[in-house]
DNA sequence: AAAAAAT
């Protein structure tokens, strides 16, 4: 489980064209104002040139820096003062060219002096692990060889995948990186050594559980990452009361983590990334990080453009299948890779039986399964061996495929219990296709009028047209539509 | 309901 980012890591299926996961090169725009005490720039920023200019036309990303610190746009890498090593890192291995808006104006804020708290939100796929890699990456010393970078994530996965980006980032810096998920040095904490890595990326409940034995000293953590920030810090209150579950969520153990590395590590940086913050959320984590810079995007500007939604009307669960299979599976080679998003485990199990049967090959993911399972199929998925993945939400945040153009929403996301759309969910779950700006596709799938009224209300909410998919009984229908997105 | 994780 321990990874030293020197040695060499199993090559990655490399993207042919640019980089591995930020939006296509664009300018960056002005400066981000900073003096005074609550400044707002409400930065405009140009999409040029982009041979496929799928990109969105004219976005507001608008940043509150506090205090006295004036911050640059960084137009360049070479502005942010980052060592050799690690520009070659981003050159050589993450194949950049420049950052991407949301890194030319959150890098300067992570980086300069006094490295104040920072909370961002940037569209999915825009970059932002980038972010906050370079972040923990820059800000560490690698003659110092104690744990000076903790970033906390929703889902194994997802920690994974951002252990793999700090070690293809790092390559030449020599800093070491390990994990600390479920699953690995399960038997008796009591006998395993303390973490030495530099950064350290993990899931809530097992960094709490480390931290708790001794066996993770934060002493010396300098920066600390939440991703998916707004779902770490939700408190996901259980309003139904026939539950006796007070809380269910990731807030507990977030803020557990939170405090105790402030008590013990003066001056620590917290950074908080997500795509989506609520207004509820917001609320809350800006009472959370004191003096903080902030980042963020108007959710009417959220959706990406990039990406083509489309609903479709079908009778019962019975076409759903078929629509999968024959309108869809059946243009095989034709289609990149395809998420289905299905809400629950059992009916992830279901499909996968159905499609099985049917001669399909395709693998499912979700949280029953086994830790060793559940990476085998997240690894066969990224290196492309299969092609069809079926999973419940844990992978709708964050999972970075390129080659995902197509997502189906088997199931429409809802709120526990409530016909009301869960709509970070969804923005969250669409965003798997189109990763930096690519084209993609997503179908919603709507059997009655519980489901249409889910739709209306997620289009109404993002103020996104989705177009309907006029037969679902007609191949020509959803060629038709997958030309519209650009995917045929 | 799902997610993490611990019980």
């Amino acid at each position: 489980m321990t990874t030293t980012t020197t040695e060499s890591t199993s090559p990655p299926p490399e993207p042919k064209r640019d980089e591995a996961e930020d939006p296509p090169p664009q300018e960056a725009a002005a400066a981000v104002a900073g003096a005074g005490d609550l400044d707002v720039a409400s930065l405009s920023i140009k999409d040029e040139e982009e041979e496929e200019a799928v990109s969105d036309s004219n976005i507001n990303i608008q940043a509150v820096t506090t205090g006295e610190t004036p911050y640059s746009s960084a137009a360049t890498f070479e502005q942010l003062n980052l060592t050799a090593a690690l520009l070659k890192g981003l050159y050589v291995e993450m194949k950049f060219e420049k950052p991407s808006k949301i890194q030319a104006i959150t890098l300067p804020m992570i980086l300069t002096p006094p490295h104040k708290d920072l909370v961002a939100q940037a569209h999915n796929g825009s970059g932002k692990t980038t972010c906050f890699v370079l972040g923990m990456l820059s800000r560490v010393d690698p003659h110092f060889e104690r744990p000076q970078a903790l970033c906390i994530c929703p889902t194994r996965e997802l920690a994974i995948q951002n252990l793999h980006v700090v070690g293809k980032m790092g390559k030449y810096t020599g800093i070491s990186s390990e994990l600390l998920v479920p699953g690995i040095f399960e038997n008796d904490i009591r006998n395993c050594s303390p973490v030495l890595a530099q950064v350290v990326i993990g899931t809530p409940g097992t960094v709490k559980k480390w931290m708790s034995f001794k066996k993770l000293s934060v002493t010396d953590i300098r920066v600390l990452v939440f991703d998916e920030a707004d779902q770490m810090l939700d408190k996901s209150l259980n309003d139904c009361l026939c539950s006796f579950h007070q809380k269910d969520g990731f807030q507990d153990d977030s803020l557990r983590i939170m405090k105790d590395i402030q008590r013990f590590s003066k001056g620590c940086q917290v950074l908080l990334f997500s795509a989506t913050f609520n207004e509820t959320v917001k609320k809350f984590v800006s009472k959370t990080v004191k003096d903080h810079n902030q980042v963020f995007v108007k959710k009417e500007e959220l959706s990406l453009d990039a990406v083509k939604q489309y609903k479709v009307a079908l009778p019962d669960e019975l076409a759903k299948i078929t629509v999968i299979k024959d309108r869809i599976l059946e243009l095989g080679e034709k289609l990149g890779q395809i998420i289905i998003f299905v809400r629950t485990r059992k009916s992830a199990g279901m499909l996968h039986r159905s499609l099985t049967e049917f001669g399909y090959y395709v693998t499912t993911l979700h949280g029953a399964l086994e830790h060793g399972d559940r990476d085998k199929i997240v690894k066969e998925f990224k290196d492309g061996l299969t092609k069809v993945l079926i999973s419940t939400d844990v992978l709708a945040r964050g999972f970075d495929q390129q080659q995902v153009n197509l997502v189906i929403n088997y199931d429409l996301p809802v709120k526990h219990g409530t016909s009301e759309p869960d709509y970070e969910v969804y923005l969250h779950r669409i965003g798997r296709a189109g990763r930096f700006g690519r084209k993609g596709a997503v179908f919603n799938f709507i059997m009655d009028d519980w489901d249409r009224e889910v739709m209306r209300k997620l289009e109404n909410y993002f103020n996104a047209q989705v177009a309907e998919v006029p037969s679902w009984d007609k191949d020509e229908d959803f060629e038709e539509a997958l030309k519209a997105a650009g995917l045929l």
